[in-house]
DNA sequence: CCGACAGTGAAGTGTTCACTTGACTATTCG
DNA sequence: CGAATAGTCAAGTGAACACTTCACTGTCGG
């Protein structure tokens, strides 16, 4: 049950771009050569190795050549590692919030308290400032 | 049920930096505000409210001011949404694996297919190219 | 009123990213 | 064999990032 991961920040990096989603995508019904995976990409396919070799280097995808064909698949622990620690924080964040709508319900007819969760009143949000 | 979300690229730019993450763990049990957030960072104020910023525009946390500080709060909703992109792909995956080692334990004593999943065999693994 | 505090805007800087092109290496196929 | 295929390395480039410092604005707490 440990979190601090240090490679936690390459998945996520690895993640932010939409042609590597794309690849883990097209990826997760089955394995692929690579320039499969770049076909529908719009880029040369020496791009689209740079990113395999993100992919490979945070552990999202595993690859091995046969002939003259490198052949990748996903490595399902590296998503379940990213998953878990977004789950793990999601779950922490939603529990105390239904708490605190329980706590509101029972006591519905106080006056205010100036607080956490929700954010809409006292100054309103954000962008206003200057 | 869609995911094609525009804006799943920088939730996962976002979480890619680890002091973000920080501020996203220092967020899930309450509010804090901007000074707090980054107490633990060693960095300048400035620097600070930059990520905030960033965790802001890709709809992670929500702030705002009351008087000369501005409290931030996790908007659980960003979270959710790049932890479901996560978890089809993963299912999606291990699924197929699983039916492929049920496929495979049936089928123990056939000749190899030369296959997907185990890429242990053939050339080996990546890395003695040149 | 005054000084400290919390936050903000605007530049500026060094680093990392996402590509590109071009040269080169194996493989496979006719 | 020889051309097409699939991949790889090495530079190079422009844009995006993660900061920094400095100047400045509003709040509070006496």
């Amino acid at each position: 049950m440990l979190n601090h991961a240090p490679d936690l920040d390459r998945v996520f990096q690895a993640l932010a771009d939409p042609g590597r989603r794309l690849m883990v995508e097209r990826l997760s019904p089955g394995s692929a050569s690579v320039s499969e995976l770049g076909r529908p990409l719009d880029m040369s396919l020496a791009a689209v190795l740079q990113h395999v070799q993100v992919l490979e280097a945070c552990g999202l995808i595993r690859s091995s050549k046969l002939g003259r064909t490198r052949t990748c698949s996903i490595n399902p622990a590296a998503l379940r590692a990213a998953e878990s620690w977004i789950a793990e924080r999601r779950t922490l964040v939603e529990r105390r919030l239904d708490r605190l709508g329980e706590y509101l319900a029972e006591t519905a007819d106080q006056p205010d308290t100036g607080w956490d969760a929700e954010p809409s009143e006292e100054t309103s949000e954000s962008e206003e400032h200057q």
